[in-house]
RNA sequence: GGAGGGGUUCCCGAGUGGCCAAAGGGAUCAGACUGUAAAUCUGACGGUUCAUCCUUCGGAGGUUCGAAUCCUCCCCCCUCCA
């Protein structure tokens, strides 16, 4: 059994770094002062097979915890995630197959222990329980709880008020949630803000259950690529982390000045003070792509390592500083016969454009180059035998071979 | 069960027989400017053999020279009443 390292308060402080808010505090702190390992439990919707760095939020304030000593219940609900909980959503999420379900969940595995250490880790999964549970008993759960405290919700407020559907099972997920906490008997529930009703209801339902009640601590939800919307797969907005050294880099580049702040407080493992320190360099007039670019090998070197990380940021500079190729773009060999093939077509094939209507475009915009020069003639046929390396934007490349 | 409203291109949303691949806004993409930031300006934004032809306005039929627009049936959503 792991020891409880530190004292109370400077657990306490670790805990509280970045979090939104922790119900209630000082039953946390009770239970802190006990000096046992506390039963840390954080539920996870198995819909996304990648995680990307807005779960890693969470799983570095799990990571904290497990440090501290406490025995980290992973919850994947699998059960649940049959049902789609409708959270930040304004419409109706469809369920998910089991197959579905059971694939994403083993994904989930494979990449959370990029964070976690897995042998402080106990995985866990509702349909155990939920499976088992009968009719009887889920109509005595429903019991717990009245529809007008189901309407509380503000995700549910809103699509009510605003004359959106509600499907009644969408009713039983925060249920289940909460049950879940009966059945593992947590101390405490981590989740994001959006889960503050979810994270409550556990301890309802602890209560109803006669059950010791868990505290919660919430973590704020990161802002996906666009800045607007939680990161998250089916938008688009995301870093996953597993996407490429290169990837991550750029991406991060991307976001804007202001997006930038919120990423490195929640996601730098920098101090306190270097984190200060670098918004009083910008506030007295350094350019804040510096941070950026430090940030950016930060969390490249988290999942990858330190020398990809010096690497992705040396590609940047080399192509978007010096205007040079990169070295890794992806070499597409292309049949054209003895015709050859107009370079729209070309384009297309070699996956720079998704039509040839948008080569088309892209062509008349300026916006493509062979070999480094503008090439605004969409009459062009490239012929066979021919190699060079063609451009669209800034950032699409590849080199073309033509058989 | 009854009454009414509604389903349009990624999203919102105009469009009530031809001038509609379909206004406007958002998102997105590209160009300029830059720091792959923001803001701004310009342009594009269904597919294609690209001055052509094809497919699209919940679904299926029908009327018409011609339909997103009219008719019939069906599916789905919302509101109010019960």
């Amino acid at each position: 059994m792991e020891t409880i390292m530190g004292s109370v308060q400077e657990s306490l402080a670790i805990i509280r770094r970045g979090a939104e808010e922790i119900l209630v505090e000082s039953e946390l702190v009770e239970k802190l002062e006990t000096g046992r390992p506390l039963r840390i439990k954080a539920g996870f919707d198995p819909t996304a097979p990648d995680l990307h760095l807005g779960h890693t939020v969470l799983l570095n304030k799990l990571k904290q915890f497990q440090d501290l000593g406490h025995e980290i219940l992973f919850l994947i609900g699998d059960f649940t995630g049959m049902i789609g909980d409708p959270t930040g959503k304004n419409v109706t999420r469809k369920p998910l197959t089991p197959e579905q379900v059971k694939e994403n969940a083993k994904s989930y595995q494979e990449q959370v222990f990029k964070i976690l250490d897995p042998a402080k880790t106990k995985v866990v999964f509702n349909s155990h329980w939920m499976n088992k549970m009968s009719s009887a008993d889920m109509i005595r759960l429903t019991s717990k709880h009245t529809v007008a405290r189901m309407l509380e919700r503000d995700d549910f407020d809103k699509r009510y008020k605003g004359g959106q559907p509600i499907a009644i099972h969408e009713f039983i997920y925060p249920l289940i949630q909460g049950y879940d906490s009966v059945e593992l008997e947590a101390d405490v529930e981590l989740g994001g803000t959006d889960q503050k009703f979810n994270l409550l209801m556990g301890r309802e339902m602890q209560k109803a259950y006669g059950k010791a009640q868990q505290s919660i601590l919430t973590m704020p939800i990161l802002e996906g690529l666009d800045g607007v919307q939680k990161m998250s797969k089916s938008l688009g907005n995301y870093i996953g982390i597993n996407d490429s050294p290169k990837d991550i880099f750029g991406k991060l580049m991307s976001i804007s000045d202001v997006l930038m702040w919120r990423y490195i407080e929640l996601l730098s493992f920098k101090s306190l003070e270097q984190i200060q320190q670098w918004r009083d360099d910008v506030a007295a007039g350094q350019n804040p792509i510096t941070i950026k670019k430090d940030f950016a090998q930060e969390i490249v070197a988290r999942f990858h390592s330190d020398e990809l990380g010096q690497q992705a940021r040396d590609g940047f500079d080399n192509q978007f500083k010096k205007g040079q190729i990169p070295d890794d773009l992806a070499e597409i060999t292309l049949t054209v016969g003895a015709q050859g093939l107009a370079i729209a077509n070309v384009l297309k094939e070699a996956g720079l454009t998704s039509s040839t209507s948008e080569a088309l475009r892209m062509i008349k915009q300026g916006a493509v180059k062979i070999n480094s020069e503008k090439m605004q003639d969409k009459t062009l046929v490239i012929k066979a035998g021919e190699q060079q390396i063609i451009q669209v934007g800034k950032r699409k490349f590849a080199k073309v071979s033509t058989v």
